[in-house]
DNA sequence: CCTTTTCTGAAACGATCACTTCAAAAAAGA
DNA sequence: TCTTTTTTGAAGTGATCGTTTCAGAAAAGG
């Protein structure tokens, strides 16, 4: 009856995704995308929206593509106390080897906090990792492997915030001892 | 002789700092600019320069207005324990109460690393809270108010590395207790 | 094969971008 | 007060912005 969709719209998010992650939401044009997605624009506006929901689309792959990584690597530790330990230097390897830095916390501190679509998701995302956390540093108490009087949900936050610091280091000095040397440190203030 | 500029430049640049602050490098227009500046692009561009040379500028400001005030408070007090307690409160009232978060590391997240004189100018502030702090934990050890086998390069980079990531859960959740929590977290942690 | 329906490519939309031009206005020494 | 020098305001530069239009290509049921 009708003609069909020509390109692969999945792969074709991940491009603009590269894309937008490189050069932020305002440093990028429609062009940089449609050029890097290889279609046409009105393709683009038929299938995908807007600049505005493309972007709402890069930002739900992306944080959901991580929530898979996190929890298929949370399942490969028999212990919650390994697990943390192996999230916090999993965390230091990526600051170090992705070279753009997170794509959820250059978002967060680039659109306006009256973006609220984008900001929510970006809640929920950091919910997320926040919740994962929880849960694995209260099975750690409970085995007696961390005190007994850790506040689970602070030290969550504490970890949380901490690597988001390493992103802001690396960007400025580009140095891999400095992060490997702080996620160790986070690991013997915290774990032990 | 001749005619004499008729704006201040120093209230001009604090005028767009703001701007740059609120909407991010590329999310300004010379418009937002000139209008909150209020003077003429002719004006501008001949006195502050282009876009770009502007925005180096308001970062020089800024660093160096903080630069000042940071060197204020470490006189305020007697022991650099104390000096280092306030800091870590003070930083959690500047992430509660200015709304916008720290404007160096926003830019540091949303320029791109290529842009070398604008990374040198946020990597030299970062150097100077980063020495502004080694020095006082190193004093603090000296005095036996910290641990003997305290690292002070490495503790430095972890608080700055720390309370950057305040920023970034304030913008999500806007939740201060949640800041004064992690505060507090923190100066047991390093400080006791 | 033909009709129907949808997608694609190229061109173009007005708006806004960073930036420039230039005549008129204004300041200050002569 | 006149001349010199520089700033200012308004208008305008081409380029690029996000987005739309529309004719033609292509797919699939009849």
């Amino acid at each position: 009856m009708a003609r069909t969709v020509e390109f692969d719209q999945h792969q074709a998010i991940e491009k603009a995704l590269d894309v937008f992650w490189q050069k932020g939401y305002n440093g990028t044009s429609m062009r940089d995308l449609t050029d890097a997605m290889q279609i046409n624009s009105s393709s683009l506006y038929n299938t995908l929206g807007d600049k505005h929901q493309l972007f709402v689309q890069c930002i739900k792959h992306y944080t959901k593509k991580r929530r898979i990584l996190l929890e298929e690597r949370a399942r490969a530790f028999d212990s919650p106390l390994k697990a943390l330990e192996s999230f916090i230097n999993d965390v230091a390897d990526v600051v170090i080897n992705d070279a753009q830095g997170c794509f959820a916390i250059k978002t967060a501190f680039e659109v306006s906090p009256d973006e609220k679509d984008i900001q929510a998701l970006l809640k929920d995302d950091n919910d997320f990792t926040h919740s994962f956390l929880d849960t694995l540093i209260r099975e750690a108490v409970e085995q007696g492997a961390m005190n007994k009087d850790t506040d689970p949900g602070l030290v969550a936050d504490y970890m949380i915030s901490t690597y988001t610091g390493w992103y802001e280091l690396y960007i400025l000095h580009r140095d891999p001892a400095k992060i490997k040397k702080l996620a160790g440190f986070m690991v013997r203030q915290l774990l032990r």
